[in-house]
DNA sequence: CTTGAGCTTCCAGTAACTGGAGGGATTATA
DNA sequence: TATAATCCCTCCAGTTACTGGAAGCTCAAG
């Protein structure tokens, strides 16, 4: 399979599968033609690896997650670990963005959003320093 | 007033206002010795710039929120549609991080996390393709 | 045989900083 | 007064995870 194939089938960009290959993700044999020579194995790696981004793991999660998806002998809990820590910062930057959200929410109501200066959004964000 | 006052004064580490100042945000003046020589409204507009920072703004929402906050013949609209729009990001991620979390609560519930290598979230990423 | 698509590499840019090197200015201490 | 500790300056590079584009092969179709 050439890289537009394996793009098509494992839906990322044949740029993205050159960076993972770059940053030594994958490792696909080359034709004489110095064609990237994919193979089933470099396709459901990628797929893996499409997934795994998507549920917002980080490259580096990823390269493990892939170590372990290669490891025969792993334990789940190291899976399971790896994927707990990730929860954890989701749930971190939920409530981060809720926080901010109500925020913003309440300063968007406040505001009439007319033809008048007066803006409880700017008076908010420039209050007075401590 | 020099850049560590104003760092320590606005909550922005010294390397931020500096960078602020780099694409533009804000322009203080200099002192003979080259120093950056910060007058109260630098420090109204960067502790202004860290509070919609805080809020999730961009940088270049920030340079429309700042133009606005200098301009006093403004209209309160233009404000709220700035932050109506943000608003709205940050609604679409929230259930963006909504969604990966449930599946990756899911897959951690269903894991054993012992000894042995059957996995639940590996199986579930390595998912074959359609 | 040419044209177009697909492949290659390499360089640069994105967002918003952050770290560090190298060097001048100021302030505190001995 | 000497010196050491801070503070400040600029410039360069690195971060995350790609993405866009240029220059130049190779390959398949007509």
């Amino acid at each position: 399979m050439n890289i537009g194939d394996v793009a098509k089938r494992s839906g990322l960009p044949p740029k993205t599968i050159r960076y993972y290959e770059d940053i030594g993700l994958i490792n696909p044999k080359r034709s004489d033609n110095g064609y990237r020579a994919f193979q089933d194995s470099d396709l459901h790696k990628l797929a893996f690896l499409g997934r795994a981004r998507a549920l917002g793991f980080s490259i580096e999660d990823c390269r493990n997650l892939v170590a372990l998806y290669d490891d025969s002998t792993r334990e789940s809990s190291q899976v399971k670990q790896i994927a707990k820590e990730h929860l954890g910062q989701i749930d971190e930057k939920i409530e981060q963005l809720q926080s901010m959200r109500n925020t913003l929410a309440h300063l968007v109501d406040a505001c009439q959003g007319d033809d008048r200066p007066d803006c409880p959004i700017l008076e908010d964000l420039s209050a007075q320093l401590t």
